[in-house]
DNA sequence: ACGATCTATGTAAGCGCTTACATCGACGGT
DNA sequence: ACCGTCGATGTAAGCGCTTACATAGATCGT
């Protein structure tokens, strides 16, 4: 008979010997319900549970070979839209008994690789990684163990990775689209850093392609690249504003800049839209509450998320699932644009 | 001599075949290196780098009786207040090699429970839980098993629950007087759900209380109690407008209800603060910025993240730490309140 | 009534790792 | 030269669980 030592938790042989079973049948009652008698099963889940025990998760990892869990990887939480594509993953998961490892690697590639390695050690059968851009030797460590992986936020017609996201250089394409069919010619961009940033880097492809289309180009005065923030969205309005000639549409790289853009263009007395047109993207909750309401690119980071642990837990099924088709984001025409005035 | 099998990832007695070395060298040379030989120690690391091989965690938790996991059990990510303070937690832990789980419970108390539950199957060896309002199975499932924890986000001063947090009766006192004082005396409150929500209910208690030493109460059509949005806030604030008397002044459970009341009554032509003082709670990035910036008290939820961290990691390092005083939210004056105007 | 078949349960062999303990030289004191 | 000591390494016993396989009744067809 085991002894149950006082001071630690049961294990699966202290059920046993409680309701007088094999260790055997106390794990099939939990694992193949359907295997054990009926009667038994019965006492066996009201013992484990009078005695407060279940499968304690590493024990059953080691003898299954699966842990069951996954890996997000995000550049941070400080962003609601990768609070909310981890919560929209995490959702998912758990209904299928899954958890979610979650890392933050704040735009730090070093910090991702080393975030990856810490995931693999604990065994994560899947990982969803925001963006592509990170060092090589992190997609070769996920590769070197056959796990499947997701690239999400980003969706390049030819990445080499299975990706769940939108093309961030159409999308800002669509945006300066808007500006110059409007009738804007002198368009300043405000924009996250770019560098190790593909994300960013495809944004401002895509305005540059589109002004290009028409003739325009960026000025240099009227490139601000800087962290994501509302004050830096503030201080490059106004130092564009500056200069002459200036703008008359500022395209963002986010609805914070945006933000900060807008606040900071009405404080020095500008009317927006009429003196000058502003546009985010992402489309976070208080950029429709704003007053002007701001114009920019809707993102269902939601369904983003969902689609992520849907193609994973496709891959861990056995299953080689089939791509999905980009997201596409889509122009929200609030108050923050108009024709220039002049 | 081992063989490695393909296709699957190395194990601790692949690396010590290919290193000539035991097993248990391969061990020591990863978790007590000075134990090993400096030239054997470096043959080792370089062979499991070449491999690709680290100590699985599953296996490595078994033998050592520690999993290295803590977890952290709170309502949304969607608030920015709970990602900070999971961000700050992530951050203490990684630096001592522990993993962070994370849960969020959705402000649904059924769900805690199961979260915890799966918590500590996985075999966390602490955790860290927003507000005390949980069902008490949620807490015993915890002491049964001699686990540290601690309590976020709130503070009562004989709180059975090791806590982090403010004393939430005590700071919405403090707002309620900041009013009183400036002259106020018919005052509104647009709150969240006060069912299963502790420190929102003492938020309610501590307006009370200062209303009541000044011989005022809350109206009961002044008081609006909902789910936390800007949209809330603004429904709220048109409704209370419609009443007589109307308040003049409203004290917002948090920031995202005070921004959307202040873009209500802005909307409806009044002019904040002159006819209308609003209040928030939380100091969130955005509430600097609005125009006028938003009056509001300022919790320093990185902070509370971080001690809540120390104070597990004091725990797990054997100690009983003492109780850290409450955090103190400091009331910012901004621009959202005034003495009434008549 | 007997063996074939099937179902419910038990036995025991790992899963990948850590670590107490055993072993084995090298070294130094006498 | 011998013994004690000590430091480096190896051996093997688990950690808590799952599951292939063995076993033992029960059931059924003939």
């Amino acid at each position: 008979m085991s002894e149950p030592k006082p001071g630690r938790p049961p294990r699966a042989v202290d059920v046993a010997a409680a309701a007088e079973v094999s260790i055997a049948t106390v794990s099939r009652a939990f694992n193949n319900p359907e295997k054990v008698a009926p009667a038994i099963r019965e006492r066996v889940l009201a013992t484990a549970k009078a005695m407060g025990w279940m499968p304690h998760a590493a024990g059953s990892a080691l003898a299954r070979r699966r842990t069951s869990i996954v890996g997000a990887v995000i550049p941070t939480l400080d962003n609601e839209v990768f609070a909310a594509q981890v919560g929209a993953m995490q959702t998912a998961f758990a209904e299928r008994g899954i958890t979610l490892l979650l890392s933050c690697f704040n735009y730090d590639q070093d910090q991702a690789v080393h975030d990856v390695q810490a995931m693999l050690a604990r065994g994560v059968e899947a990982l969803a990684i925001v963006g592509e851009a990170h060092r090589p030797e992190l997609f070769a460590g996920i590769r070197a163990r056959h796990i499947p992986y997701v690239v999400t936020y980003s969706h390049r017609p030819d990445s080499p990775h299975a990706c769940v996201g939108f093309d961030n250089r159409q999308a800002f394409h669509t945006i300066a689209r808007h500006l110059l069919d409007l009738g804007h010619e002198s368009i300043g961009v405000i924009i996250q850093p770019t560098a190790g940033n593909d994300r960013v880097a495809a944004r401002l492809d895509g305005v540059r392609e589109a002004l290009a289309e028409r003739g325009f180009g960026i000025r240099p005065q009227h490139l601000c690249e800087g962290e994501w923030s509302i004050d830096f969205g503030r201080q490059s309005v106004r130092a564009m504003l500056t200069t002459d000639p200036t703008p008359t549409a500022v395209i963002c790289g986010n609805d914070y800049l945006a933000i900060g853009a807008l606040l900071e263009a009405r404080a020095m007395g500008l009317s927006v839209p009429r003196d000058l047109s502003i546009t985010g993207f992402d489309d976070i909750a208080i950029s429709r509450q704003l007053d002007p309401p701001l114009t920019t690119m809707h993102i269902d980071n939601h369904e983003m998320g969902r689609r992520a642990a849907d193609y994973l837990l496709a891959c861990l099924e056995g299953g080689q699932p089939a791509a999905t088709p980009p997201l596409v984001p889509t122009l929200i025409r609030r108050g923050t644009t108009a024709a220039p005035h002049h």
